[in-house]
DNA sequence: TGACTAAATCACTATATAGTAATACACTGA
DNA sequence: TCAGTGTATTACTATATAGTGATTTAGTCA
């Protein structure tokens, strides 16, 4: 009874399963590629460094101050995020000063938040609701 | 000579620190949870059950084969997926039918993709080029 | 040169989770 | 009721990586 591939016997309300619509079929290495680029999205304290970031270009130490991290940590975030091509560094005397170099993440983030609308509302009346505000 | 806040004496080339623009300014519950979002999409496993997925309603076992991964951990992945609230199920009889609940999934991917663009075509010819094809 | 500073790297610990085998649970049909 | 099947869960191992303190590297200024 097992099935040949997955011409489903239960075919009643699946698509044809030879998914002729959109899909390219994606490579086990192309999964690998996309799902890395999610995994350096999927650290808070990175979020929060592209998100301090922004459309300014600040230097290591900044970004210490501001985030609250250690400096080591920030770094190797910063490595990780530069690896990733999603920052650029350009030095300058002592201090090394990085930028956003690929706009599209504040895309990925706008949809995700968008996505995410209804529970980040309810987070902030949370917050909104801990803080006394 | 500390920076007092982030009013950068190099504030030669830095917009206006209070950025005004867009900044909302996350909140770290915010940023968790968007980093929770993108942490469920870095698996390659889940990304291969979401593209399986695609349009249709699938079986476990049905996705089990067309991954080729252990039921248990088709399994743990769509539990992951399901409390993220992008796959929703449905019980029939003795099969449990999984489709998409949150078509934004594939705005998110497709974002990524373009964004991987030149990584991928490369990462195309490689295949094409291992393979002999 | 040597003192100083910013950033990167190293070595380490702690934690999270992917994968897996075994088992439990839920449902079907006899 | 019991045997059989699909799915979920448990217990476990292996691996990856976030965070941290110490150190190194690279640049400035005296």
């Amino acid at each position: 009874m097992k099935n040949t591939g997955r011409t489903a016997q239960a075919g009643r309300r699946s698509r044809p399963a030879t998914a002729s619509r959109r899909h390219k079929i994606l490579t086990e290495e192309a999964l690998e590629l996309i799902a890395a680029r999610f995994r350096v999205l999927a650290e808070p304290m990175r979020l929060k460094i592209l998100h301090t970031l922004g459309c300014n270009e600040i230097t290591v130490s900044e970004l210490v101050e501001a985030t609250g991290a250690g400096q080591a940590n920030v770094s190797k975030h910063l490595a990780v995020l530069a690896d990733a091509r999603l920052v650029a560094r350009r030095k300058e005397g002592l201090n090394v000063y990085y930028r956003v170099a690929d706009q599209t993440v504040f895309d990925l983030c706008d949809a995700v938040c968008s996505s995410l609308g209804e529970k980040l509302s309810a987070q902030h009346d949370a917050v909104r609701h801990f803080a006394g505000a």
